[in-house]
DNA sequence: AGGATTCGATCAATCGATTTAGCAGGCTCA
DNA sequence: TGAGCCTGCTAAATCGATTGATCGAATCCT
């Protein structure tokens, strides 16, 4: 039951090694008759020979191999479709993938990236679960990518959503069906604020080209980004006054619009004929499962571990400009938008 | 910038390469001066020596690594937990991953076997998403566990979660609330009917044991196990006539719940206190976000894959049965379940 | 004093592949 | 006919570690 190895071959086909080798990687320039070329790969198959991968790479020092290191993405539910951009990559590339789970402890990386290293892996990935800046781990070697995440010193290629440009199809969604009170459930402030950041810019910006004055009671941080907390973001809103009480909520994320609907259905209001929210993530199992289903943003999670991937392996190319590479983020068109109340459009064009 | 070899260190230390293996593996029984040690030991930190685990590997025919394949697993949400407890083991064996994910497609498997082999793994595990049986694979080497799944033919050690001690425990918990007529809302048939099989035999074993006869009609499948799924087989139960009329919900999963929690409301149902739900699985973003939060029954990804992983490593013994080993899922207790209404109780007694 | 031990360290083989230099034999051609 | 050139294949070095055999010097024992 001992593996077969290179040296059965040569013995079954009567030569040695190293035309054995020549034969079956096919190298260029090498002078094998056609005959022994078939004799070879008659008994390769025969005794059912594949190559020792760790012989191979230590001597190639090449491993096809790739470390995937994250924080705690593999836990999360996005991770998913990340890793499986990474995996589809790789596999095309005939790359394994080792992947490491760090939960954000430091020490715990930085034996993760040395074990990685040791292992001789062709590339790394640096991964986040959320879009955020990070510091360059020490040790990281210098094939890294960073996925989902951008390295506070730059040198590397990286991959996170475009958070403005998504957002902004966010806010628009809504002003094109007529919203002009439009709230902005925002998550926690976090430092440097990245998706956070620029999707409210996007908000900024959207209501400023549909001319809509922000009202400052339409932003509102919660202390976390869950349901909870949009709940409690989406309660504030709905006690503001009639003129002032939007008729249309962009949530931070798919979590908080859940809790933003728990809000709306315990003041008896229905969405979206009462309350239009759209939420960003696109998160399967709240936006596919809430009840009218969520429009939101999707993040392009798969398409970015893809192009970590590709762009680790070489066969894709970063951005020349040191910048990450901004993945667009669709819309998903369910249906928790409509045009506002009649009442509101009312006041609402009252007020313009 | 090349890497730092063993024989750097030797001549750092001014010994041989022997020598350095010798000292920094600690071999029991050979005979160095505990100053050659040092000298060797500084050497070693000063030039930042960390042994190729390629070289190292091919010699030992250890590689300290393990494969885990799995179906689809890496993309749904459990498959988190799952990783998360095999890493955790991993990690603290020294060991680290590879993950491949196969989409279910059987040619990606077979490579993905081989390539695994192929690179040498110590181990390998063979993960399903959910809980059934599988076939064999071939090509899988001898030290395999499976995780969430039972090979057909035995032969290797397996971990799944004990879905009817599980399901025992949510009916179990709807009878200790007072209910009398609980109906299940169960998946789709599929079949060997692992989950799904269980989890209704331990309903209808519940329900003897509590002196309940079930009515057929409270036992539907749904044609998946979505949340539209669960609502509609919800709104059937609901329509039943009122001494008939479940007061309470064991629904197959969490998702099947979240569809219950929507028939009811559009009813005008209160939950818990017009209709109880259980559901299964504990998946976080559906059961802890619902409104009320469920009550449900975790599936104990994390601990399955940490068992699978300590098995693969020989640092756990597989039962000698060659059964699956059956890993208990905790009842969480949330807001979803009460004591039915008055008058139900009522009718209740007075079928009784 | 001289053979046997012990001590401390090294030599060289090994793991299983790839790859370069080179060997034997046949052919060409002046 | 013999130098030069192909053709077809192989010997041996190499990748970077581990490890059983071995070796010189010091020590022990009678």
């Amino acid at each position: 039951m001992a593996r077969v190895r290179i040296s059965d071959v040569a013995a079954a086909a009567g030569v040695s090694t190293s035309t054995v080798s020549l034969v079956l990687n096919d190298r260029p320039g090498s002078r094998i008759s056609e005959e022994t070329r078939a004799r070879v790969r008659e008994a390769a198959a025969a005794v059912g020979y594949t190559p020792n991968s760790i012989a191979r790479g230590l001597r190639m020092q090449r491993t096809r191999t790739l470390g995937l290191i994250s924080d705690v993405i593999a836990t999360t539910p996005f991770a998913g479709r990340m890793l499986a951009g990474a995996q589809d990559a790789a596999r095309e590339h005939g790359h394994l993938i080792f992947l490491v789970n760090t939960d954000a402890d430091p020490e715990v990386e930085r034996d993760a990236i040395r074990a990685l290293v040791d292992q001789q892996v062709d590339a790394m990935i640096y991964a986040s679960m959320w879009h955020r800046v990070v510091e360059t781990p020490d040790g990281l070697p210098e094939r890294s990518v960073f996925l989902d995440c951008r390295p506070a010193s730059g040198g590397h290629p990286a991959v996170v959503p475009d958070d403005l440009a998504g957002g902004r199809a966010a806010v628009r969604e809504l002003v094109a069906a007529g919203h002009r009170r439009i709230a902005f459930a925002d998550a926690e402030k976090v430092n440097p604020p990245v998706a956070s950041g620029l999707r409210y810019q996007a908000y900024l910006e959207v209501l400023a080209e549909a001319g809509i004055t922000p009202d400052p009671a339409w932003h509102i941080r919660g202390v976390d980004s869950t349901a909870a907390s949009g709940r409690a973001a989406t309660e504030r809103f709905l006690d503001l006054p009639g003129d002032r009480r939007p008729t249309a909520i962009f949530c931070f994320n798919d979590r908080m619009a859940a809790g933003a609907y728990v809000a709306a259905r315990h003041r008896g209001l229905e969405i979206p004929a009462d309350l239009s929210v759209v939420g960003y993530d696109d998160q399967q199992l709240v936006a596919g499962e809430l009840d009218p289903p969520l429009t939101t943003i999707a993040l392009p999670h798969y398409e970015m571990g893809r192009w970590a991937t590709e762009v680790a392996l070489g066969a894709r190319e970063p951005p020349a400009s040191d910048q990450p590479y901004l993945m667009p983020c669709p819309i998903i068109r369910r249906d928790s938008v409509s045009s506002p109340p009649a009442a509101a459009a009312n006041s609402s064009r009252r007020r313009a």
